[in-house]
DNA sequence: ACCTTGTATGCACACGTGTTCACATAAGGA
DNA sequence: TCCTTATGTGAACACGTGTGCATACAAGGT
């Protein structure tokens, strides 16, 4: 399918332009092509008025290394694929957004992979075509082939949202336990005692520890929830699941799995069902969004660092590149309450 | 800096472990390196039970052909690079999300660069080593770099968000102009008389477009705005403009140049000044945000479309690539008015 | 018997680069 | 003068792949 010609011969109409190369500017320049290359390598030998004038010609010409070519020679690709999820809540947006600028500074660039059928198999084959400098997925798309994938490749893996203890892998994840127990501690503290908890959808890892922190807290105060049920950490979510508990149950108070969900909350409670908050019913949520500090709802919440996390996430790629044999690394980033309006 | 070293002897401690090779799976198979690459390519003249002996063996030795060689030789590299500017607001982000996996879903691999100062010169300068197929930029950070370079390599450029005509350009937006016109006749229509306005940034598409819709919208009904202030399009720049504009003047209407500032402006008028929305004062914004919706805010608005927008990219992304010599095309997609609550 | 057509396979080239190697030149010290 | 050191330079190799080319074999039609 690809016509096969000579560099010098002109084709009759190609399908996509070819590129400007080495030898273009090796030509225009009236040097050898080795030359050229070492105008783009620091601290070859090389003329310095030579090195100039290449330069200039290449500027002229728009000549670029190819990186492809380059990539076969060199060890480092500086891709670095970035596995979302899928991006369902705030949190993922401020987050993922924080991550790709932070590997744009470090000088990788992020081939992105979003969405929650993706993470499956047959579409993630193709991404190992590229030799990765790393993968950094997010923690609720960790899917079991991913891992396996990474561990026979080699491809170092760093796991953003929760803890997966293995070999060679790195892993970042916000005390979400520590959060939630002090938050249920500062409830139960300033009286609260009928509580009641929404949670978020299986398979993410807060599923297991906040809840759990939260019935942690509540017990050092000689209390447990009343009444628990199960949501998909969004705003409808926490709306329907707010009133679903308040009909059923006399509360003062809901903890939630999310930010989202205790907007929802705060919402059902005052605008559905017209009681006031946090007189009558205090909310929490948990993850600090942008939104929770907004005067409409200045929730009580945890901050979970979006900032940390993401410094965490750099220093371990980086660490690991440099040392790609030391042990996994488990990170556990502060997440200290924020204690607003809502309690 | 590189060891030279043959294939089959091995490294002491290498630094990045060899990727397992073409000819590593011919080996295996007891075949030529040839037939491992048909085994991989579709159509290709290839004996069934051997095709499948190699994919078992290229299978459990975790496989896979180097997209970077094969780049060389290929004319796609099916990496398409997507210049999201500063992601400041929350459309930025549901739009971007759907974008990369739509990219996705069509074979292609988006490689994202965001953040105001990388979309200038020499942070910019290493994306086009890579052979990537297109670009993809949003309207905020449309760089005479940006467009310069592309059409010197000749690289498809889609610009969405604003319209730019240049020869092989193609560019999709929404009629921010008729939206605005529309939501400015429906508020004079329903007889608000003294409206004020407030604008974006500088160096955003809207600018423009938004405000002189209004305009136009408005001389319709005879009227004009009382006042026009320039914000942020952010949260907290709607909440301050708008009290701004309410102490200086008497007004019975907001217009808004997005949903964020429109939700800033709400809470201040409600919250803050203690007046009642829209009764006393009415307030639109422009995006239709998921969180417009949200019966806390119920916001009537202008609905930027965001399933249409990335739709129309990806079928020009797939038509030039068909066809890289075919004239730039402007699309423009509908943005009716979503009139709520709060006008 | 011969030609045509379809299938199968290995060799060798080309993609564009970084870097080693051998070699050349110049400067400086003994 | 000779040796050492520093600096430049081009040829050649290697990275890993897709595919054109030549060749080979089998089947089928005349």
């Amino acid at each position: 399918m690809l016509r096969r010609m000579k560099h010098n011969e002109d084709a009759v109409a190609p399908n996509r332009p070819r590129r400007v190369t080495a030898t273009d500017v090796a030509k225009a320049a009236g040097v050898s092509r080795s030359a050229v290359s070492r105008a783009f390598t620091q601290g070859a030998y090389l003329d310095q008025e030579k090195k100039e004038r290449i330069l200039a010609c290449a500027q002229e010409l728009g000549y670029h290394p190819n990186a492809f070519a380059a990539g076969l020679q060199t060890t480092q690709s500086n891709i670095v694929a970035v596995i979302t999820g899928e991006m369902r809540s705030q949190y993922d947006h401020e987050l993922v957004d924080h991550l790709l600028k932070g590997l744009l500074a470090i000088g990788k660039w992020p081939m992105v992979l979003s969405g929650r059928e993706l993470a499956s198999a047959p579409n993630l084959q193709g991404i190992f075509g590229f030799p990765v400098d790393a993968m950094i997925v997010r923690g609720g798309s960790v899917d079991p082939f991913v891992t396996n994938a990474c561990a026979k490749l080699q491809i170092p893996l760093i796991i953003s949202g929760c803890i997966v203890k293995a070999p060679l892998v790195d892993s970042v994840s916000c005390r979400n336990f520590d959060g939630m127990f002090a938050l249920a501690k500062l409830l139960a503290a300033s009286g609260r005692r009928r509580i009641g908890f929404i949670d978020g959808v299986p398979n993410r890892a807060s599923k297991a520890e906040r809840p759990a922190g939260a019935k942690a807290g509540l017990a050092e105060h000689g209390l447990s929830f009343v009444a628990t049920i199960t949501s998909d950490y969004s705003y409808h979510g926490g709306l329907q699941a707010a009133q679903t508990l308040l009909a059923e149950h006399d509360l003062d108070a809901i903890m939630c799995a999310n930010d989202e969900t205790a907007i929802g909350a705060i919402t059902a409670v005052q605008d559905v069902l017209g009681k006031r908050v946090p007189e009558d019913v205090a909310i929490t949520g948990f993850d600090n969004l942008k939104m929770a500090a907004w005067p409409n709802f200045n929730l009580t919440t945890v901050q979970n660092p979006i900032r940390d996390t993401v410094a965490q996430i750099l220093r371990l790629l980086q660490e690991r590149l440099a040392n790609p044999a030391k042990p996994g690394e488990t990170v556990l980033t502060d997440a200290p309450v924020v204690a607003r309006g809502t309690h």
